[in-house]
RNA sequence: GGCCCCAUCGACUAGCGGUUAGGUCACCGCCCUUUCAAGGCGGCGGCAGGGGUUCGAAUCCCCUUGGGGUCACCA
């Protein structure tokens, strides 16, 4: 059975990193019949982050990829957050210590900095652990143990030959184990490293497919080395590329927005997100550029991941976001995900109808939820921003509006049926353009010149508010 | 710097020995539109360079260059 996983470290705001590689994970699981784990890897005590965990988890629903297993959800390899697995890396170090395939070392901080100082200083090329406890008797290295005296665990990698990674997009790559590292499997505080602990979770929990960042590749030979200490088989590698700033660096949070979190503050949906990071190293066979997640299931395949570093591009994921807002979801649909945006702008709606009616004269002119709001106040309260174009527009109507408004207000109602006649006629009257008299109405009506057809502000404002918003903008 | 990965328009990509190198975003122009968008049509723009292999290379191999990752008791 295909077991994949994400294994993020709850150390901050939700990543769109981990959403990114969540998405491989789920599609390929799914499509193959299989299942989808979330673990927590949080062994690293300095950096945890208490609220992260749960924020990641509610990510993840949220951009619906719902995983099978995982902590809130629970499962046959639980428990799924690694600091509470403490006694099973514990046991599973033993094992090797006893099998001789790593060591204790009694190394303090301090020395090992002076170690590598020292190194440094005299340009040697060779910047590992020295190894200095690789053979140190056992009896002794028991009884310090047993003595209480710190130690960390380091795995004992072969000094010769080589591992190679048969990574399933690259092929096999080689590493001398000569330039290897012991590297540290538990650490003094008694916490497994991040390789310990995840080849022992993956082992236990079935996981088939390792489908990860291509950072992880240089230290795949050593978790190899970690699975074969314990006899145990390899899964398979897939390592993808890196999720890029627009300079090509790996994506980070001090030159991009990376919080899924802050996306979703800004109004970009989960299908949008989702589709976009689809197309960050993956296509659809037939070229859509628009599909969902169930498109995706479909047609996925590993092999069509291409290598190249994708730029996580702003521009092109609000394109779609907006793609998505005129011509994938609903009316309806759409006005229930807008609502909370406008409350939190402290507006309403007076009716379900009414503010899908407002959706549907805005659609084509907003690409997120926020920007929704942000131009279509005048649709939700009487106070909204006069911009600077519209207020020279003003001007130019102030002449003639109490006029306009005048014969407004002998009409039975603002549909176009009656008003366009009214405003073609009046414009003619007076010798203007049409423009000249919709322009400054416009302007009237909304404080903005960027605005859905002037008949369709008309209808649905309403009667009173138009003649209101007329009197209002009239010098007095 | 050592090791490792990668390389098609500015960005995302299609291509997997024979194509006028296709599509999308962005940009520019035109159309539609008495606003702004959206939409339609068109345009600009690319196989990093050099060697091979081959009748024939964007496609295969090598070198160079460039970019990236990684070298923690972080993940």
């Amino acid at each position: 059975m295909v077991v994949t996983r994400i294994a993020p470290s709850p150390t901050g705001d939700p990543h769109v990193g981990t959403a990114y590689q969540a998405l491989f994970n789920y599609v390929f699981a799914k499509q193959q019949g299989g299942k989808f784990i979330v673990r927590l890897e949080d062994t690293d005590r300095s950096r945890y982050n208490p609220t992260s965990e749960r924020r990641i988890l509610e990510m993840l629903e949220w951009i619906g990829l719902s995983p099978d297993e995982s902590p809130t959800k629970g499962g046959p390899g639980g428990p799924y957050v690694q600091s509470q697995r403490l006694p099973i890396y514990q046991q599973h170090v033993q094992m090797l210590l006893e099998s001789g395939a790593a060591y204790r070392a009694f190394d303090t901080a301090e020395e090992l900095a002076a170690v590598r100082e020292a190194a440094q200083k005299a340009g040697h090329k060779e910047q590992g652990y020295n190894r200095r406890y690789r053979d140190y008797p056992v009896a002794e290295s028991e009884r310090r143990a047993a003595s209480g005296e710190p130690h960390v665990v380091r795995l004992k990698v072969p000094q010769g030959g080589k591992t190679i990674v048969h990574d399933l997009l690259r092929g096999p790559i080689e590493f001398e184990n000569a330039a290897l590292d012991d590297k540290v499997i538990l650490k003094a505080d008694g916490y497994p490293t991040y390789h310990l602990a995840a080849m022992v979770d993956d082992h236990l929990m079935g996981v088939s497919h390792v489908i990860r960042a291509e950072e992880w590749i240089t230290s795949t030979p050593f978790h190899i080395l970690i699975l074969r200490a314990f006899g145990w088989d390899e899964p398979v590698w897939c390592h993808t590329p890196l999720l890029r700033n627009p300079d090509k660096s790996k994506l980070s949070k001090r030159k991009m927005d990376t919080s899924v979190d802050s996306y979703r503050a800004q109004g970009f949906l989960p299908e949008a997100l989702l589709n976009y990071l689809g197309t960050m190293a993956w296509s659809m066979p037939d070229g859509r550029e628009i599909f969902s997640v169930q498109d995706m299931i479909e047609h996925f395949s590993l092999e069509r991941i291409s290598l190249g570093g994708p730029v996580f591009d702003l521009n092109k994921l609000k394109w779609m976001n907006g793609k998505y807002i005129r011509e994938v979801l609903s009316v309806a649909e759409l006005a229930e995900r807008a609502r909370p945006f406008l409350e939190r702008a402290g507006l309403s709606a007076p009716s379900d109808r009414y503010l899908q009616q407002v959706i549907e004269a805005m659609r084509a002119r907003f690409e997120t939820l926020q920007e929704f709001v942000d131009r279509s106040r005048y649709f939700f309260s009487d106070e909204y921003p006069m911009q600077e174009n519209a207020r020279a527009k003003l001007r130019e109507g102030a002449g003639f509006f109490p006029e306009l408004r005048e014969q407004l207000a002998r009409l039975p109602d603002m549909l176009q049926d009656a008003t366009e006649p009214l405003l073609k006629a009046f414009a003619e009257a007076r010798g203007l353009k049409t423009a000249a008299v919709m322009q400054p109405l416009r302007a009237a009506l909304t404080g903005s010149l960027e605005t859905p057809g002037i008949f369709d502000l008309l209808t649905l404002l309403g009667k009173e508010r138009v003649l209101e918003r007329l009197e209002r903008a009239t010098p007095q």
